[in-house]
DNA sequence: CTGTTAGCGCATTCAG
DNA sequence: CTGAATGCGCTAACAG
């Protein structure tokens, strides 16, 4: 019942090296000797082993995507377009996760042995890789490519996270807030991965830049999180003195965590907190978030053609990209209240 | 540079033979040439290809996983879920999504070739495979167990839906609101999925044993989205005459859409309505919704355990388990204001 | 407990 | 344009 490509080969008359070459679309074969190939190969219901044929070829028309987790919204979106295009290439798609409950954090530790002799590139989601384990990833000698934030050593596709965060700042700055706090990821976050600090960095910028102070007391952890939002939320609205009349969260998810606690509390927004976020979450529209949006559904896309055409052969098509970000102002903005 | 079985067994002076068993930890390998093998494997880099051993045994050791899209919550949980089991026991975990954008929709047609020679078995989450492409599965022989809901011709793993809606509706009853209002799927999702309808089938049973009447009007569609709930709240609030004083969302993410909606037009949660939903989705406890708590991560690990198990050479161990689910009681539920 | 011998199913030379 | 032969790197009998 197992058909091979033997089976196509007896029932089209050729040999096996016609049926392997006609399947594949390879030139040398006549059209009528394809057309006799294809229509059998079809009839029999053959599909090539992948195991085989990746070890006649060396090649497996895989490719590894190593995440931190997948049940988050930056890293389901990129997952989603990598696939998407793999798939439309007829490549597979090997997934690796860390398993990490915070953003970037991850649980268990990655291994090159994984990934090893069974992928024919590795694309990297958001995740800060040791130098060695970057050494040791170009050891295998596969294209590495990171998505939505940089790894050293390997080129990557992602926004420019400082500029994002510097001009959400700025967006709040511009209506005229002047008292502004700042969600920040938590020590793993930071730790564990640059894009937390770009955002950081990104803030502090805007906010000198327009002369204003930073108070640390305004600017607190929320891993990335709804509920980190809601405790951060919660440990801001709880100081004594002044509280600010804006926030800027390095994710939507914070700042939609903000928003419930601060409905909770029967603080208005815009009217006496204004929010915004960064990242376009799902649930940012309909809970009418500004936010400074990005796409890595569409990066995963971008990250995956350039590593597929690299395979395909043209060599340098993986290289760093940076992507787009936009401001999309909804209803948690205003000016301050005065 | 490129290490292969020969080299370790040169270096550890054994045969090929007996370096693959010592390193796949079978008997019949004395425990001195067992930890000489390992420490020349380790220090070679050594690590088995993947193509040529699912060559040589038949074996893959790579589960496929296919589900309807990535970016949703209940997805992401359980495609963690089995990443992690299959992690732990150094399976390989290949992932199909069919880019669906609503929740269960499917925006790419299943192949069974796709899936053919290249997994040990499949394990599909949440999507109505027709009875073709479960006769065209079977007949691959590999094991095939549904996650998250039931398909015909296959066991699954899943909560008891009907079971689940009907218990929700209950406590909004048995808070004492007589006009209920229920928040469906769209056209699309109860086509192509039955979880859907099963969640219509238990919200209409406690109605119709509390005596309660079915109101049409209060039963809208909302696509188990956020935005589909946004629209859904809009819909009902617009209409003329009395208002229900609680909904039941099939999600939570419409429960939470409806939450937006709400505080868009001041109305108070739980005050003036109580909602309820169903899987204790991440923005849940945060938002103070009240739900019928799900866990996802829990059925993705209980459905790899059976399929390695099966796989393990233990037959019968795949079949079908019914999965607990339980109200969490928050803030969004209280009796009716009278 | 260990080595020898055959393939696994295909892609690839190299002839023709 | 096509076929025959070779081997990818490993596992699985079978001997010993």
């Amino acid at each position: 019942m197992r058909v091979g490509i033997e089976d196509v080969a007896q029932l089209a008359q050729v040999s096996t090296a016609t049926v392997s070459r006609a399947l594949r679309g390879l030139p040398r074969v006549s059209p009528a000797t394809r057309a006799r190939v294809l229509s059998v190969a079809q009839e029999l219901g053959y599909v090539p082993s992948r195991s085989a044929s990746g070890l006649a070829s060396g090649r497996t028309e895989t490719v590894g995507l190593l995440v931190p987790s997948v049940d988050r919204w930056y890293f389901g979106h990129a997952i989603e377009g990598v696939d998407q295009v793999l798939r439309d290439s007829g490549y597979n798609l090997l997934l690796f996760s860390l398993g990490g409950t915070s953003a970037y954090g991850r649980q268990r530790s990655f291994s090159e042995t994984m990934v090893r002799k069974q992928i024919d590139a590795l694309l990297v989601l958001t995740l800060e890789l040791s130098p060695e384990e970057v050494l040791q990833l170009h050891h295998t000698g596969i294209p590495v490519l990171s998505v939505g934030g940089p790894v050293a050593g390997c080129p990557g596709v992602f926004i420019d996270d400082s500029a994002a965060a510097q001009a959400a700042t700025e967006h709040l700055i511009a209506l005229g807030h002047r008292n502004i706090g700042y969600l920040r990821g938590g020590p793993q976050d930071e730790q564990d991965f640059e894009v937390p600090n770009l955002r950081t960095a990104g803030f502090e910028t805007a906010m000198s830049r327009a002369g204003l102070q930073l108070r640390p007391e305004w600017m607190v952890p929320g891993n990335y999180t709804v509920s980190g939002g809601v405790r951060a939320a919660a440990q801001i609205f709880d100081l004594a003195g002044e509280n600010p009349t804006a926030i800027f969260c390095g994710s939507d998810e914070m700042a939609l965590g903000v928003m419930f606690e601060a409905q909770r509390r029967g603080i208005r927004i815009p009217a006496e907190l204004s929010l915004i976020g960064i990242d376009d979450h799902d649930f940012s529209a309909p809970a009418g978030l500004t936010t400074m949006a990005q796409n890595p559904w569409d990066q995963g896309r971008v990250a995956a053609t350039m590593v597929l055409a690299e395979l395909g052969g043209v060599a340098g098509s993986v290289q760093e990209k940076i992507m787009p970000f936009a401001l999309l102002e909804r209803n948690s903005t205003a000016p301050p209240q005065r």
